[in-house]
RNA sequence: CGGGGUGUAGCGCAGUUGGCUAGCGCGCCACGUUCGGGACGUGGAGGCCGGAAGUUCGAGUCUUCUCACCCCGACCA
């Protein structure tokens, strides 16, 4: 094995980016902090996205699309809303160029100059509630369950791949609701669907807990997210949903008749998740011969690569290769026959690897005459020579099990990395020493959470729902607590 | 915006106190032998040495300015 670049326990960061780009997922750009997504990093994000779209169809929503363009007073509407993003909005001023008189190339016209500047939106909440102004009149009229898929740009001084780009791609779910009960059930039950899509397509086990006020999105009541730990330690935030209260239909006026003939504001919910998936995806699983995909998220479940020394024995193995194929994808499986002359087996078995594909199959004269193959599976990287009788369900199987595998490895990662401290000497030699998340008792001020960020980088990821009551001491400030938070350094 | 670093072939890099024709590895192309874990041989293509100005007989190398990117901070639903 050509072990010819960084790996993980030398430098994270490094490894990370030098994955990104061998599995041939993206690469930067040449417009600062923003990414191309390449062919096999995009087919990844359409296996997510089509997951997902099924799941949020399933709960009763259906997909719109607003405008990329928010005028500046729209932002402006939501105070916290406008106070929480105006740092990294991108801004649109003119609406033509014209040739320079110098001679020189392009510039701006000046005289084109936009009357109100546009903003390119960092998240639609204010275009899309001023649009439900005109949706809704009556409580008949409610619910609203709109979701689009769009891009959004935020102007992040720093960017990673994946992780924080200048633009990503992502869901947003924007609902509108009679009730205040009914929109914290939809707030809830959206993260739910996060939580389910992690854990059963990526295998990524998350917590689901509720942000402290510190870390609440810009203008919501509250935000729900569910927070996974990668294989440095560090927290990701992995998707939001917020209850946004009356805020946004106070702001944008937005009332209904109720069944009572009573004036009300309405209820609203957001909730989203991005291609920084991607990178909780990449972080979860992979490792130092490259990037391990969930059998249910992979592009390509199998490859399969035949052996041979001279072009003679091509025929009789691709036929068998062939009917292999046949025979697992009339079982749903995706799979690849890689009949390639230009590529030895060599180098195609490590290619398959640095692009994760959950399992190998090799067949070489030997296996015609045997009437076998060799089986090998990405999660563990062991090779098993199969009977070729019954290959469907056994590869069936097999996938089902590196499914099963991998969030059963990636839980046990995180309750490995999961300790409790009581003291503050405790949490800061954790924190220093191991990493991962802690258990704390908090006393529930934002102070005393900014303090801790201060002085540790650590903040709090959630208040996790399932937290059980305990009686304690805050770490830091030694005041009463009910429960213990979770902490941790993110990304 | 602070602190540090890097720009030389598609990628990764070397290039000495300035010295004449700018090099190495990988990759790429051709032919041949190979093919059960990134094969090997022979031949070949590929460069405005980030850009501008200066010093000099002579600049990849020295000086000044500039641009771009990366890392560490500040920032981050």
């Amino acid at each position: 094995m050509a072990k010819d670049f960084v790996t993980r326990s030398e430098n994270y960061s490094e490894w990370y980016n030098e994955l990104v780009t061998r599995a041939d997922l993206a690469e930067n750009s040449a417009v600062r902090g923003c990414m191309v997504i390449k062919p096999y990093g995009y087919a990844i994000w359409e296996k997510m996205h089509d997951a997902l779209d099924k799941m949020f169809k399933d709960t009763g929503h259906v997909n719109a699309y607003f405008p990329l363009f928010i005028p500046k007073s729209f932002l402006c509407r939501e105070a916290e809303h406008v106070e929480g993003f105006a740092k990294e909005c991108a801004v649109v001023t003119h609406y033509r160029l014209k040739n320079d008189p110098d001679g020189s190339g392009v510039v701006v016209d000046p005289d084109a100059r936009l009357e109100e500047e546009l903003i390119v939106r960092p998240t639609s909440e204010t275009i899309i509630w001023n649009t439900y102004k005109n949706w809704i009149k009556s409580y008949r009229d409610l619910p609203i369950l709109c979701n689009q898929w769009a891009n959004v740009v935020r102007w992040e001084m720093r960017t990673r791949m994946f992780l924080r780009t200048a633009e990503f791609l992502w869901q947003e779910g924007h609902t509108a609701h009679a009730t205040k009960e009914e929109a914290i059930e939809e707030a809830s039950r959206m993260l739910d669907v996060y939580a389910d899509f992690a854990e059963k397509y990526m295998a990524m086990p998350v917590l689901k807990g509720i942000k402290s006020p510190n870390e609440r999105f810009a203008g919501a009541l509250d935000t729900y997210c569910i927070e996974a730990m990668m294989q440095d330690g560090k927290a990701l935030q992995a998707g939001t949903s917020h209850f946004l209260g009356q805020n946004f239909a106070k702001a944008f006026d937005v009332k209904f008749l109720s069944n009572e003939n009573k004036l009300e504001y309405v209820w609203a919910t957001s909730w989203g998740v991005s291609t920084r998936l991607m990178g909780a995806l990449i972080m979860t699983h992979s490792d130092d011969n490259g990037l391990v995909l969930p059998p249910k998220l992979a592009p390509t479940q199998v490859v399969i690569i035949p052996i041979y020394r001279n072009a003679d024995q091509l025929p009789m193995i691709s036929e068998k290769a062939n009917e292999i194929k046949r025979k697992l994808e009339a079982k749903g499986i995706s799979v690849k026959y890689d009949d390639r002359d230009s590529f030895k087996p060599g180098w195609k078995f490590n290619e398959y690897e640095f692009k994760g594909v959950p399992v190998r199959i090799a067949i070489g004269p030997r296996d015609i005459e045997n009437g076998t193959v060799e089986v090998a599976r990405r999660d563990t990287l062991e090779k098993e020579i199969y009977q070729i009788t019954d290959i469907e369900n056994k590869i069936e199987n097999l996938l089902d099990n590196i499914q099963n595998n991998l969030f059963a490895k990636a839980l046990s990662f995180r309750e490995n990395n999961t300790r409790k401290a009581d003291t503050w000497e405790e949490f800061n030699r954790i924190l220093d020493e191991e990493g991962g998340f802690i258990l704390a008792h908090w006393d529930g001020t934002p102070e005393t959470e900014e303090a801790i960020k201060e002085k540790t980088k650590a903040t709090i990821r959630c208040i996790p729902f399932d937290a059980p009551e305990e009686d304690g001491k805050c770490i830091f400030s030694g005041k009463p607590s009910k429960r213990r938070v979770v902490f941790a350094r993110s990304y």
